[in-house]
RNA sequence: GGAGGAUUAGCUCAGUUGGGAGAGCACUUGCCUUACAAGCAAGGGGUCACUGGUUCGAGCCCGGUAUUCUCCACCA
């Protein structure tokens, strides 16, 4: 047997571990197993580089359900997979390839995605190597890419489908435009940012050369060139007069007409504006009521058009020049009224940050209307997707409420090509592209959320001949606040569409992780941090526990170090009191071994240590079934450090250095039970160090493939508190009096019956006391005393004793008490309570009202040797009373 | 403009159906006690943002206010 290290070493820990549960297939989950199915599909990450903080923490609660429910008896299945990421994984090769010097389109489509792939190999093999470091059950065997054939497949039939019931069209309408990455992109892809902008007051000059003129403030005056009209309200009598009036505008011998149009509004600016419809959503409308013709003055790269429409001193200047440009012309022309400074918010592009344009453009777009609706009526069945934490559902149904429909078209070549072909004006949409010649396909690819949205029927292969839908739908999705739009509310709506069947029963919403102060980690500022430095510094169970039990459900986490630290003491802890169990119980064979044949055995102590454990257990059940991960962290670091290590093991010792050798050979079953527990127990949380220590106890392939623990049964329900009680007193009243631990003192209990052999060697040994006496009455000579519950602790040190001191000491007791005894009173003497409490919760608050009772009596005793009286308050009569 | 978080010890945060205010780190005192000094023992420190209400009882439930963060939204 090998035996424990003095010092825990994550890295000698950590090394081999992973591949050695890839060699025993520890992850892998059997379709044909008769045990209830669990599973999880992991939020397939992006092939654009390395695994963040984020992905640590999400992945790690993942990780930890699926190990708790292997252990539980569940047959666990963890669906791994990565994401194209379109948009941005072709940015990143294009800034690749542009370094080299090589640009896209002089490489062509088939050779660029070529390049994309190898990117793509290469990213793969990174991350997972990271899935490694961080020991992911993931099982590899059913492992996908987005853009794998069989993915493409499914993708097509969807689109196909989609398109025949009428829930895809082609739109051609104002489109979010990306100018940079020269792609259209749907609402949530653009992030307005408040950016310091101005209002620019222009003079459109009437047409009939009057001299008359109106103001018109625009926010975006290299747009006016595409201006079709001025409109104004119908109702507003002001310019009733102007109608059909026509005014030039400014910079350009272009004249266009005042119509009407219940869009503007009477009362905010002037009342009059300007109609752009070709680049501006809320224009387009007025414009198609009005019939008008679209007049575009932008190219696709944001240049301004080479046209008729624009002067021609614009023509292919950048957007944001032409503006400048344009004000600089109105003004030495007189057309400029002023210009304000303002705050707005403006639209950028979630990938590229570029400003997004509003371009007229044909796009693909998915009607959401009927899918929305479906989604929503879903929510409203006792089959309804549940949120953790559940306000989440609202932000879902809010959405869906006010959804529009999603543009699904982007210019790019990496990502699932649209299965459309053209020919003469006609559109054949298809798996397989039209028979004849003179078809082209269409050149555009989908959204990369339109694929993801497939994922959780794709990864079980719904409806094709290795259907694994034993694990559909899938138990758990876990993931960040930030996609609830982008993706899970996609998934819900596709795949009730697409199989009658929510995608998953829980969803399980975490937050974002931030720098020491609060910051979003972000490239720009530079504040991100590398969770494979983390692994590096404090190992990864200690990255693990700490990102699992530092926040509640949905709340936002904070990188510490200092944190990391706390979790990486706590290992060591576990590492030592695991060093301390087996080195002290190597003759233990915990497959022989069971407790309940040493029942006759076990001490106030050890019923103590299991009773405790037992509460444990059921304790982290509970949190684990409610994803209350800190709840059970948190459980586990009181039970271990304070109850096990500081306590118990303190006690074992005495066992095993004093007593016979059957009861020697008691505690360390005791030991090497509670200790088998503990690890399996935390387990899920560091799956690393509890496979090391946990090889050590049995001879099992791997923890994970062993049983939860289960409550140990106790048939006997005394105070099991008593020996910890008297020892926690006797040196509180040392260090309260100054006297030093190991000065030795005499104790005498008084009614210390229930105390066993065993228990006071416990007390005189961990407490540092001389002698312990029974004695039946309080003495007669100076001591400290201390009631407690069910005798009263008398310490005699000669000398040391300040009389008034101690009198103090007692009276304190008894304020307290009669605290108790007045909350206790106000409790058991409400109507409400008495009625409505449960049962035992009633008989519990009995029996603590007639311990404080009789608690207060026996000070009460004790100060009138010092002629001190202690009265009796009215609650305490009344509470005596009602407990009759 | 709408919605939702957050506000608890010096710092970072828990607090699970309402029933004695908690943890980690930091701080004070004493200890190298044969698993662990990255440890052990003891201790100090909070008007639970403010305010009204419900209740025998409120950190928790309801109304309002303040500060702060985030999301959503067609402001030309």
């Amino acid at each position: 047997m090998k035996t424990l290290d003095p010092k825990f070493d994550h890295k000698a820990v950590e090394a081999g571990k992973y591949q050695q549960w890839l060699d025993d297939g520890v992850f892998t989950a059997d379709v044909n197993s008769s045990k209830p199915a669990y599973s999880i599909v992991l939020p397939p990450p992006n092939v654009t580089g390395k695994l963040h903080l984020g992905h640590a923490w999400d992945t790690t609660l993942q990780d930890m359900l699926i190990r708790y429910k292997k252990m539980q008896g569940f047959e666990a299945l963890w669906l791994p997979g990565m994401d194209h990421a379109g948009i941005a994984t072709q940015s990143r090769v294009e800034n690749l390839l542009y370094e080299q010097g090589i640009n896209k389109h002089d490489l062509g489509r088939e050779k660029f995605i070529e390049k994309t792939w190898e990117w793509k190999h290469e990213y793969a093999d990174f991350i997972r190597a990271q899935w490694a470091k961080m020991g992911l059950a993931l099982d590899y065997s059913r492992e996908k890419f987005t853009l794998d054939s069989d993915v493409n497949e499914t993708v097509n039939e969807v689109f196909v489908k989609l398109y025949e019931q009428g829930l895809i069209y082609q739109g051609y309408r104002i489109t979010n435009w990306d100018p940079k990455a020269q792609t259209a992109l749907s609402d949530i892809e653009v992030i307005h940012k408040d950016v310091e902008g101005a209002e620019h007051y222009f003079k459109y000059m009437a047409a009939d050369g009057s001299g008359d003129y109106l103001e018109i403030m625009t926010t975006r005056p290299e747009t006016m060139f595409g201006d079709g009209a001025l409109a104004v309200h119908p109702e507003d009598e002001r310019y009733a007069h102007l109608v059909g009036r026509e005014y030039i505008i400014p910079n350009t011998g272009r004249a266009i007409p005042v119509i009407q149009d219940e869009y503007v509004s009477i009362d905010k600016g002037s009342g009059v504006v300007k109609i752009t419809m070709a680049h501006d959503p809320n224009d387009f409308e007025v414009a198609s009521r009005h019939k008008m013709s679209p007049i575009i003055v932008m190219e696709e790269d944001g240049t301004m058009s080479a046209n008729e429409f624009v002067p021609t001193q614009f023509q292919g200047l950048d957007r944001f020049e032409a503006r400048k440009a344009q004000i600089a012309l109105a003004k030495e022309n007189g057309l400029l009224v002023k210009v304000e400074t303002i705050t707005h918010s403006v639209g950028h592009s979630e990938r590229s940050s570029a400003v997004v344009e509003p371009l007229l453009s044909k796009q693909w777009y998915v009607k959401m209307e009927d899918l929305a609706a479906r989604s929503l009526n879903h929510q409203q069945t006792d089959d309804k997707v549940n949120f953790v934490p559940e306000r989440f559902e609202t932000t879902f149904n809010r959405w869906m409420e006010n959804i529009q429909d999603w543009c699904i078209s982007r210019q790019l070549w990496w990502g699932h090509q649209i299965p459309a072909w053209y020919k003469d004006g006609e559109v054949y949409v298809g798996t397989e592209a039209p028979e004849g010649d003179g078809w082209t396909r269409d050149e555009d690819v989908l959204d990369t959320w339109f694929s993801s949205a497939l994922w959780p029927f794709i990864m079980v292969n719904y409806g094709k001949e290795d259907d694994i839908s034993k694990f559909f739908p899938q138990s758990t999705l876990v993931t960040g606040y930030d996609i609830i739009f982008f993706w899970v509310s996609r998934m819900i709506f596709q795949t009730l569409h697409f199989t009658d069947q929510k995608p998953f029963e829980d969803v399980l919403i975490h937050g974002l992780i931030r720098d020491s102060e609060g910051r979003k980690m972000s490239k720009s500022l530079g504040n991100g941090v590398d969770p494979m430095d983390v692994i590096e510094a404090y190992g990864v169970d200690s990255l693990r526990f700490f990102l699992t039990t530092n926040s509640a459900p949905g709340q936002d986490l904070r990188y510490q170090t200092e944190k990391l630290e706390s979790s990486w003491n706590f290992i060591n802890k576990i590492w030592n009191v695991s060093r301390y169990v087996l080195t002290n119980t190597e003759d233990i064979d915990m497959s022989k071994t069971n407790i309940a044949d040493y029942k006759e055995l076990l001490n106030n102590s050890d019923k103590y240590i299991i009773d405790k454990l037992n509460n444990t257990i059921t304790n982290i059940n509970y949190n684990m079934d409610k994803y209350e991960f800190g709840e059970v962290g948190r459980t586990l670091y009181e039970f271990i450090w304070d109850d096990f290590a500081s306590w118990y093991i303190e006690v074992s010792k005495v066992s095993l250095h004093n007593e016979d050798e059957a009861h020697q050979h008691k505690t360390k079953v005791v030991l090497k039970t509670v200790l088998t527990s503990i690890i399996k127990l935390l387990h899920p949380f560091m799956p690393f160090v509890t496979e090391e220590i946990y090889s050590q106890i049995e001879q099992v392939k791997s923890i994970v493939l062993t049983e939860w623990p289960t409550v140990i049964d106790l048939d006997a329900t005394n105070n099991f508190e008593t020996t910890k009680e008297v020892i926690t007193a006797i040196r509180n009243i040392k260090a309260e009096n100054d006297i030093k631990p190991s000065e030795v003192v005499t104790v005498e209990l008084e009614g210390a019956e229930v105390l066993s052999d065993f228990d006071k060697l416990a007390i005189s040994k961990l407490a540092k006391t001389n002698e312990i006496t029974f004695i039946s009455a309080a003495p007669t000579y100076d001591a400290f005393s201390r009631v407690l519950a069910g005798l009263v602790l008398h310490m005699n040190s000669e000398g040391l004793i300040d009389v008034e001191a101690k009198i103090n000491d007692l009276k304190a007791t008894v304020a307290k008490l009669d605290g108790e005894i007045m909350r206790s009173f106000k409790m058991l003497s409400n109507e409400n309570f008495v009625s409505k409490a449960p049962e035992a919760k009633l008989n519990t608050e009995k029996d603590k009202a007639r311990s404080y009772i009789t608690q207060k009596a026996e000070a009460a005793t004790l100060l009138q040797d010092y002629d001190v009286e202690t009265n009796i308050t009215e609650a305490e009569t009344k509470l005596q009373e009602l407990i009759k």
